[in-house]
DNA sequence: CATGAATGAGTCTTCATTCAT
DNA sequence: TATGAATGAAGACTCATTCAT
């Protein structure tokens, strides 16, 4: 009981990458992936068995890095570790995220409209959310503005989306890693002159 | 009759918007229309030639408005105007486009996949990052930074993404005015201390 | 709002039902309906929504009958109607049920594999049998061979096979009221001789 | 090496009995049986040439066997055999017949749509029916109501069905061979009652 | 013998669009 | 104008079968 030629296999998952980054999921059709991988439509089903399954191969690993990533940044104690360390460690583990998944992040964040995640960027977006506005609570930031929270929302908005433009730009590895130190520590930064300006 | 086919007409444009919205031009099929328009398919053809005609009609005058904005706060000359006039200014003007071109913004930027205008977001972010480095340059500011603008290119980002989020959550027009004036504000303070903090 | 063109509806449903009743509903395909018919396949579903849809339609007010039916073989009271009286009615219901609705009632009991209701035969055998248990354990006579009513059971699928042989030879009308006359009147008899043999 | 080879192909038609019971003919595909079986989907095809030849095979040896059973009971000499003798005997060719070959008579009684044997129950009910029509016609029971045949039709029916029936039930064989003893002295009984009432 | 690879014809269904009336 | 009727191309997916190694 061989596995399925991995040869192929890897160029249908190459070739779907592509497309689905292209194209989005929805658009980009088994017929498509089978013409540009030079193989017939039912050779496609003896590799995945459907179109969804394609994607969640491509995916699988990023999204367990994401959460991994998340589950990490928000179980750290403040009381144990100061600002520039917190930042540091930050800029280190995004970057080692975001350059090793750099297209399968995007696949999920920018392409998985019709998949059954389509709404995961904004579930962590909200994640993010919730996990400010839980450190200003603790901080006796947050009294009577807990109502009307969009400033925190565009702050979780404001992360995310700029480190996916990074993504987006998909220049090198190194070019990732430069902008994403320098991104990180600008965001803290201007996460403080906020909350200094207009929270307290 | 003619106030009647008008009244078609309308009909079939605010429908179309409003499917348009809650589910993407693509998934927001013609018969989905014509039946909750409560006309027939073919009768819609006699109104529109097709379903990307309906999505231009719809959009049109928004984008002229969005260009017309853009135009007017890029043509300001900055040795006649000051920090604080230019914040009121441009607060006013995003107000005026955003309340009253709420959800054709969104069909623009939300819901245009499948049309010939999915990228204009991108554009628009693309041509306000121009913008803002012809700025730094004449102001010297910008030297040896120009090759590697991302910074400037997530300034941009961050403008618009941050102006859809408040038009995304739909609240009232005087909840969407207070934070677009909030937001300008604190955009164009964040925006002079980083100018502050990274490139000078 | 016109309905649709009612001759080619009744053609399609002509047709559907020569081709479930030759095919049985899995093996005749839309394809084939829409071929035979002489229209197109997608013309077809602006008829009808589904496959499914197609044999509902056709076998809906069957089943109905076939409950009404039921229902009123079920509730007679043995004590205000004599056998004789109850052969004669069974006769005729039966009768009216089965010429009405001879092909109908094939689609349900033989061509329905695929469907939701596949195995709504075996549901009104085992109905019919609960029903004579229930009523030969009122009159005393089914006592210790509760646990192995085989026998009720073959009583059961011979009422309704022998039932369904007549509908099945498909002749004049006339004729299935003959034999559904004449098979009721041998069936009652014959259940009597076998109680009076095996049970008592 | 022969001996592994015979037991691959035992291993094949015990997989695909038991699917082809399952599920019936055609919707038991040869994926299927391969992946049950445990061997590759082409090496089916170097022990069978396609599908249909599995069924062939498994069906193969019952079909004789009822050719058999069909002959020896049409072929006893009315005059030299006794009713209860004639009982006795038909009661132990059955036994043996469909405890032998329960699962294969199933195969070819209910699984067996989309193969070319689809129709085999129903020729063999009539062949009964012949038989039966030829009985009565020499006793000089059936003269006019040769037309009109269905009664004999029915009585053929229901000792297929009753056989089939037992046989579905699937239990032991004792209780198989228990209740086929009763049923053929129940229904030989009952078919008598018939004649007596109905033809003379 | 065994298998992974490959496929063409088929399944149901959707959809934007056209046409005749 | 209004509409019912019609369709071709496309969507994902299945399956029995063949072939080269």
């Amino acid at each position: 009981m061989q596995v399925l030629k991995e040869e192929i296999k890897l160029n249908i998952l190459q070739t779907a990458k592509e497309l689905f980054l292209e194209k989005g999921f929805k658009a980009a059709s088994m017929s498509m992936i089978a013409r540009k991988a030079g193989i017939s439509k039912s050779n496609l089903y003896n590799y995945f068995s459907s179109k969804e399954s394609i994607y969640d191969y491509l995916t699988k690993s990023a999204y367990t890095a994401i959460e991994d990533v998340l589950n990490s940044l928000f179980d750290h104690d403040p009381d144990n570790i100061n600002l520039e360390e917190y930042t540091a460690l930050s800029s280190k583990v995004l970057c080692m995220l975001l350059t090793k998944y750099r297209n399968e992040i995007l696949l999920i964040t920018d392409c998985s409209s019709g998949t059954r995640h389509e709404s995961y960027k904004e579930a962590v977006i909200d994640r993010i959310q919730e996990h400010f506005m839980m450190e200003l609570t603790k901080l006796n930031i947050l009294n009577d503005h807990k109502k009307d929270c969009f400033f925190i929302h565009y702050i979780a908005v404001s992360l995310v989306e700029g480190l996916l433009e990074i993504v987006r730009h998909n220049k090198s590895d190194s070019w990732i890693k430069n902008n994403i130190q320098l991104f990180v520590e600008y965001y803290i930064s201007g996460h403080s002159h906020f909350i200094e300006r207009y929270l307290k």
